[in-house]
DNA sequence: GTGAACGTTCGA
DNA sequence: TCGAACGTTCAC
């Protein structure tokens, strides 16, 4: 904890002192003192975060209707209160871990409420390369597309009780059109020969993060997948990646890009992102935005609500559920309608799916051998090809970090480096059920790895720090409520809402700072 | 350009 | 419902 905190006060430091977009956001944590929010609204709210929140893995036959996103813990209606006593858990120190929380920690949770404010800058590093006028011009007209389908889309969903937004690029333009049947909210726009305006540019929304434990491990070579390698003698119809090595943090990629501000993510990593700067998929809608984009369209497609909130995903980086999912209750897709890379994490992280097995752990001496094994295969049909070119180009240099840290981390995530889980008879890979086909000697075990987890919790940190940060004097919402967000577009006026350094230590407490997340998102 | 592999389709 | 297949996208 006290480790936290030191991390957390650099951190600070490192936030407070960019001062480039300053968004007055509240990112209020305590829902109860949210006095201008329609108490109908927030009934619905709440009840629908009731469902998101971290399922528990006792359940046996319902398993399908529950919430197999692992959205953090929502901070409980006030009636309801701390005994949610066993939430979820294989794994003993976890469920200590998130007993603490629960009875500790009522306010870390993964809701972000968004306050309207008088100052939001889209001219910081949100606006473009260079925030020329003509760029923010674009921006406007972006805003005003989005805000027009947006207006459109609460008429339409009146009619409705459910609806799913089909997002197209077009020349660059942002074209909405609501669907004239809901099918799944997730599904994808996939090009079909009759569908010329939707090209497949953005079909490809996750990429293996590289950094996670499975992400450093080779490819074990006798995996259907691995067979399927022409590295390893196979033809290379499949195209899939090793069974042993599918991400479990897939991340955006970095052409990704907000559908408001078409700012691409770039290339830098998450943990070198500012958190305004960090783009967010929702996992039902599937758009992409940054926060403070975000906020600004959604405040002008609901000028009347003071407030919105939104969930980030435990497992999965860069994913929320947006706000707009969120009142408009958007149904849940059934797990087997989700992206396979999505499916895969949501799965392996044991939050998925009711049935889960458990693969056997080998022991490291063994694995060596194994790894020895490994190479040779590949040698062989090296060789069987009479390719002399290296191929083995290593995944990015790992950095070591300490095993009893790495296992602290892990168990963040509710993994544990020896025990993975997966579904027994699911649906649980894009092409290939788990269930049997692994090789038996799984290499699960990683010396040498960048501790994703690590990043994320820093991530978090900055996350938190950032809404912190812009509540001002910690009174949640008056500033935001008569806002107009066309107005505070360009200028930053030198508003409240910024605390400084030493408030801003001293405003945190262990609560705020310990977000005992797999993955911040 | 090249290798990897994601998302979707479609046949069994 | 599953998974082989493959066009396409992504990182390098
Ligand atoms: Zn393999
Ligand atoms: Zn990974
Ligand atoms: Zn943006
Ligand atoms: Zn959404």
């Amino acid at each position: 904890m006290e480790h936290f905190l030191i991390d957390h006060a650099s951190n600070d430091h490192l936030l407070a002192i960019t001062g480039q977009t300053i968004i007055h956001y509240n990112y209020n944590q305590q829902l109860s003192i949210d006095t201008n929010h329609c108490q109908n609204e927030r009934t619905t709210i709440t009840e629908t975060l009731r469902g998101i929140k971290r399922k528990s893995s006792t359940g046996s036959d319902d398993m399908q209707q529950q919430h197999h996103s692992s959205f953090h813990h929502h901070h409980q209606h006030q009636q309801q209160h701390p005994h949610t006593p066993q939430q979820s858990s294989h794994h003993p120190s976890h469920h200590h871990q998130y007993d603490t929380l629960t009875m500790q920690q009522q306010t870390t949770t993964n809701v972000v409420t968004l306050h309207p404010s008088a100052t939001i800058l889209l001219s910081g590093p949100l606006a473009g390369s260079n925030s020329s006028q003509q760029q923010q011009q674009q921006t406007q007209s972006n805003l005003a597309n989005y805000y027009a389908a947006q207006q459109q889309q609460q008429q339409q969903q009146q009619q409705q009780q459910h609806y799913v937004i089909n997002y197209h690029h077009t020349n660059g333009n942002n074209q909405y059109s609501t669907a004239t049947s809901p099918p799944t909210p997730t599904q994808q726009h996939y090009p079909t020969s009759t569908d010329k305006t939707s090209t497949a540019k953005d079909r490809h929304k996750r990429v293996r993060c590289k950094q996670c434990e499975p992400c450093c491990r080779d490819d074990c070579s006798e995996c259907v997948h691995c067979k399927d390698m022409p590295k390893f003698g196979g033809v290379g119809k499949m195209k899939q990646c090793c069974l042993t090595k599918q991400c479990i943090a897939p991340i955006l990629p970095s052409t990704a890009s907000c559908q408001i501000c078409s700012k691409k993510k770039g290339s830098r990593k998450l943990s070198q992102l500012k958190p305004e700067e960090i783009l967010y998929e929702c996992e039902r809608c599937m758009e992409i935005h940054h926060l403070p984009c975000f906020h600004v369209c959604y405040k002008s497609a609901h000028p009347d609500t003071s407030t919105s909130e939104g969930v980030f995903s435990d497992d999965i980086p860069e994913t929320w559920l947006c706000p707009k999912c969120i009142t408009a209750n958007t149904p849940e897709p059934p797990l087997y309608k989700l992206r396979p890379i999505v499916r895969r994490t949501l799965v392996t992280t044991n939050k998925g799916k009711n049935g889960l097995i458990e693969l056997p752990y080998i022991d490291p001496s063994q694995q060596q051998q194994q790894q020895q094994q490994q190479q040779m295969n590949v040698n062989h049909h090296l060789l069987q090809q009479q390719q002399q070119q290296q191929q083995h180009h290593s995944l990015a240099q790992p950095l070591p970090i300490p095993h009893s840290e790495l296992h602290h981390h892990i168990h963040h995530g509710h993994l544990d480096l020896h025990h993975i889980y997966t579904t027994g008879g699911g649906n649980s890979n894009s092409n290939i059920n788990l269930g049997g086909l692994l090789p038996n000697h799984n290499d699960l075990h990683c010396d040498l790895y960048t501790d994703p987890y690590e990043v994320m919790e820093n991530e978090t940190k900055k996350r938190r720090l950032y809404a912190t940060m812009y509540a001002p004097n910690g009174t949640s919402d008056s500033s935001g409520t008569t806002a107009d967000p066309s107005s505070s577009i360009n200028g930053s006026s030198g508003n409240n809402g910024l605390v400084g350094l030493d408030d801003l230590s001293t405003s945190l407490n262990d609560s705020d700072l310990y977000v005992p997340q797999m993955f911040a998102v």
